[in-house]
DNA sequence: TATGAATGAGCATTCATTCAT
DNA sequence: CATGAATGAATGCTCATTCAT
């Protein structure tokens, strides 16, 4: 596996996920993928060592990308409901135009190639922030009390459910959708 | 002459729902819900004209089975808000229990299976009962105005998404944790 | 194998001749030959061991039939050139209304349900008033001389063919059409 | 890079064309071919779309081959008894010698693989020069009259039947055999 | 006898992967 | 680096055959 062509390796990702979008993990091939890239099925083994690598590699990629993005404006100084709001409306505007990540997601963690190695791992540094603005907020008792552990889920499960739904009817992410929803959130958790 | 066995058809759904749980809609293969079921490939066959149809009849009943189960103990008579209460702790203990349909419905909607036939129609009828609990609550003016449409994706995510991580980590469905987690949609969804 | 009902085997055998006039012997399957009885897959096995019986069973009834069918009307005292007009309009007439076992023997010779022993040996015996003809022919040098050989060549290789093209293109069996292609089987093999 | 080899087809039809001769059609199977040719399963579908195909492209090669042949030494210009004689000894030669091409084609005209399409119409225009040699014969008062028709059924049956028993009981082309066929058959189709 | 559910070997085909060019 | 022909294991599915009813 050469790293020269980093761009390369960025295509096939791509590529992956718009396949995954329209296909499924289930559809997934590498022949398919070879195509959508413009490439011979040879190349693709040039920069992924096999299937379950490419996957494994599409996962850390996706993670960090929503990682990066979700905390986007935000910051430790900001007050509790705005850092939620800044993250709400960046996870909620992620979610909706990344539709295929979404998928891929549901999809892998459910899948012969989940592992219970190190690629999971990934997953909860990223969200640290998360973690450190729920504490404060409870600390503040702004929060309802020992229900912390039910926040991501709401957060993730309800943005998701958004996702899939505007997928399918698709719909204008106006600022009174934010609002809205984002009420819904925060009416939900706070004290 | 042996009689084409009913039960049977329930054997190879069910063994199905668990495979998928399993290794997902991907690793879903014939000879495995044979092996699965303890039969020969080809009575699979017998039973179903080909996979698409298999696993179209799985959609089938598990929709069925979900909209059987989320309204059992409801009626129209109830408050608003112990018509939801009783709805969501019938799709969180459902959801949460029977994790392997979320899986499949999951996947199977982004997936090659999918059509845009009469198949799908089968969700809309079974959630009549709540539509109309909505459109109560909105006349009552106990439910926030102009946002409907939000409450079933709070519902389904959030529920699909508690499911999810209490797999990942297994949890009781406890009474607190009920009453708090219907706190929180409670709280989002009210006016 | 029981003997019962003769009329179920006749049955069999008329519905395998019409399915091999359709699809060929490779399209030939059991439970086609089922359907088209009427018949349970099993009933079939009742009256033939298997397949392969079925098949060979079908080969010796055409060949009997056909023998049985091109020296009607024929006796040895017939002046020889009317001896072969009447197997010749009798072959002919045979042959054109029942192109199903035409494309059935064809396919039989050349596949894997020949077999090198008995079965095959029904032809000859059946042909042996045709043998005496020849004989008779030639010795009162009515025949080109040293070629009976080629004569049932050409008796049936030309009948054949005759009967595919009228298959393609549906023609009458007109007398002028009987004398006209009698006169070139004669004018053939005439001294 | 190794590139498409063209050789491989050819090689890849002949494998077929031997196992059709020994097995029929019915017989036929891709693993066959596969191994007869000495190649992974897996080629054959690089150089054919499926079997369907692969049979198809035979069609169309043994048709050209057989056109090809049966022409040569022949010119517009021969009398047409010399004509007919060139004709007929091209023919009786391959048919004798390529008798695995003659049972593929009556089989494949009587099977699933028969279409009405294109494919079938590559046996016409290869024809012509008989068709005027009919023509010209008919024209100079050298054949029967109103009989033409005749004459392609006579000569192919004929022949195919040859074919078919030298095949049974393997008998040498001698020269006198040559001319003893010829003379039934200009026989039958003189004036 | 007649049935047709059950079986599993075998077929057509796909696809992850390798490797000669 | 890039290619795509070659490979063969594995899949979806069919069908000859058996056997419990």
């Amino acid at each position: 596996m050469r790293l020269k062509d980093e761009q390369k390796i960025d295509l096939f990702l791509a590529s992956t996920l718009t396949l995954v979008g329209q296909v499924g993990l289930v559809g997934l091939t590498m022949p398919l993928i070879a195509k959508r890239s413009g490439v011979a099925i040879g190349t693709l083994y040039i920069y992924f060592k096999n299937k379950d690598d490419l996957i494994h590699a599409l996962y850390k990629e996706v993670k960090k990308r929503f990682g990066a993005t979700i905390f986007i404006g935000f910051s430790p100084e900001l007050p509790v409901e705005e850092g939620f709001r800044v993250i709400w409306e960046n996870s909620l505007r992620y979610a909706v135009s990344n539709f295929s990540e979404q998928v891929f997601l549901q999809q892998f963690i459910a899948s012969p190639y989940k592992r219970e190695d190190q690629a999971m791992a990934v997953a909860r540094p990223v969200m640290a922030p998360l973690a450190q603005l729920l504490e404060r907020g409870q600390r503040q008792g702004l929060l309802k009390p020992d229900t912390e552990f039910l926040i991501p889920s709401l957060l993730f499960g309800f943005i998701q459910q958004i996702a899939a739904d505007s997928h399918e009817k698709p719909a204008r992410l106006t600022k009174a959708f934010m609002d809205n929803s984002f009420r819904f959130f925060w009416d939900a958790i706070r004290a």
